[in-house]
DNA sequence: AAATGTGGCAACCGCCTGCTA
DNA sequence: TTAGCAGGCGGTTGCCACATT
């Protein structure tokens, strides 16, 4: 029944590819073509697997495979492609002509997610984490109109104000200090039970009445299925938990603004430098909605990152877990 | 100069799907 | 029909080069 075993893994050679065995595949592959990676390695005096031979000529000896950096325009096609296709390589691999799914996979986990996550953005979900957002300086700008953030314009309950203003108070800096990791550790369940929590709150304050939609919220998150607890979940969770208890038309807006954070062609110009986001913080008139995310096309991984850190610290947010709403209300 | 830490990347591992005998 | 393999794919590992102490 079935095929025989592709190979004898036994005696077969691992690791690092030699020039001299570069050589033997390129030159059969050359003559006979790339099929049949099960008698490939015989036929072309290699002691290798077929496997281990279709991976080097895939990533590697192809001729038709583009070596070198990663141009911003690849960077920015990775990213636009990542967040509609996740972590399909393969398929983004065939839209980047002469990069390797390998290559591709590579750069993504060692530069862009982590150049997202300094951003503040969920390199999973291409979202704001909420976790980051520094709560204080949306209070603190005088164009953020709260009533409208929240999206209580119909209740303009001054009690709401006063858990706002509380939050404030409350807010330690430690909190502000959370670490990425910790983030990370936590997992859909721990949120969840978060939200359960968060639902204590569902009678006494008007300002969550919208719980039960969060659940259906998270329901409907592609990636979480609670038996399969990853950081990735998490992330996942926080993001659209962060953007529904603000739940505010302004901020909702806001959010989905921040999601067009890549870079663009269009965009290539002198005027592309950083928009501080510090000035806007200095700058009352600057409507917060007019925030330029777009980070510089052309630039070096210093100005991404300067970049980054701003974003990051306009995006730092935290509710202390302490806060008594009893007594607030 | 040596020891240690860190980041990047090639290659391996193991799972999944479709195919074949 | 089905057991089992090939190929494809994403996740992970481990080596190496470079940076830092």
């Amino acid at each position: 029944m079935g095929r025989t075993p592709c190979c004898d893994k036994n005696g077969l050679k691992k690791g690092p590819w030699t020039p001299d065995e570069d050589q033997k595949l390129i030159q059969y592959i050359q003559v006979h073509g790339p099929g049949n990676w099960r008698n490939l390695p015989k036929n072309a005096g290699l002691q290798r697997c077929g496997k281990s031979c279709r991976l080097r000529w895939t990533n590697y000896l192809r001729p038709d495979i583009r070596r070198g950096r990663f141009s911003f325009e690849e960077e920015e096609t990775i990213i636009q492609l990542h967040s509609v296709l996740g972590n399909k390589w393969s398929a983004i691999a065939e839209r980047l002509p002469g990069r390797t799914d390998n290559e591709i996979k590579n750069y993504w986990n060692t530069h862009i997610r982590k150049r997202l996550l300094r951003m503040g953005i969920d390199p999973v979900t291409h979202s704001p984490r909420l976790d980051f957002l520094d709560f204080s300086l949306l209070f603190n700008s005088t164009q953020l109109n709260l009533s409208s953030l929240l999206g209580l314009q119909a209740l303009v309950n001054p009690e709401i104000f006063k858990l706002a203003n509380s939050i404030l108070l409350s807010q330690t800096h430690e909190n502000q200090e959370l670490s990425l990791q910790n983030q990370n550790s936590q997992g859909p369940e721990l949120l969840l039970q978060k939200l359960q929590q968060n639902q204590l709150l569902h009678n006494q304050s008007s300002i969550f009445q919208h719980n039960d939609q969060l659940h259906n919220q998270i329901s409907k998150i592609p990636n979480y299925t609670p038996q399969n607890v990853s950081s990735s979940s998490s992330q996942s969770i926080q993001g659209n938990m962060g953007s529904y208890l603000m739940n505010g038309q302004a901020f909702h807006e806001n959010v989905i603004s921040l999601q067009n954070y890549s870079y663009s062609a269009s965009e290539v110009s002198e005027n592309s430098t950083i928009q501080s986001l510090n000035n806007n913080n200095n700058n009352n008139n600057q409507n917060s909605q007019n925030f330029n995310f777009d980070t510089p096309l052309s630039g070096t991984e210093e100005e991404k990152e300067s970049y980054c850190s701003n974003f990051n610290s306009f995006m730092k947010f935290e509710i202390p877990e302490s806060l008594d709403f009893d007594d607030l209300l």
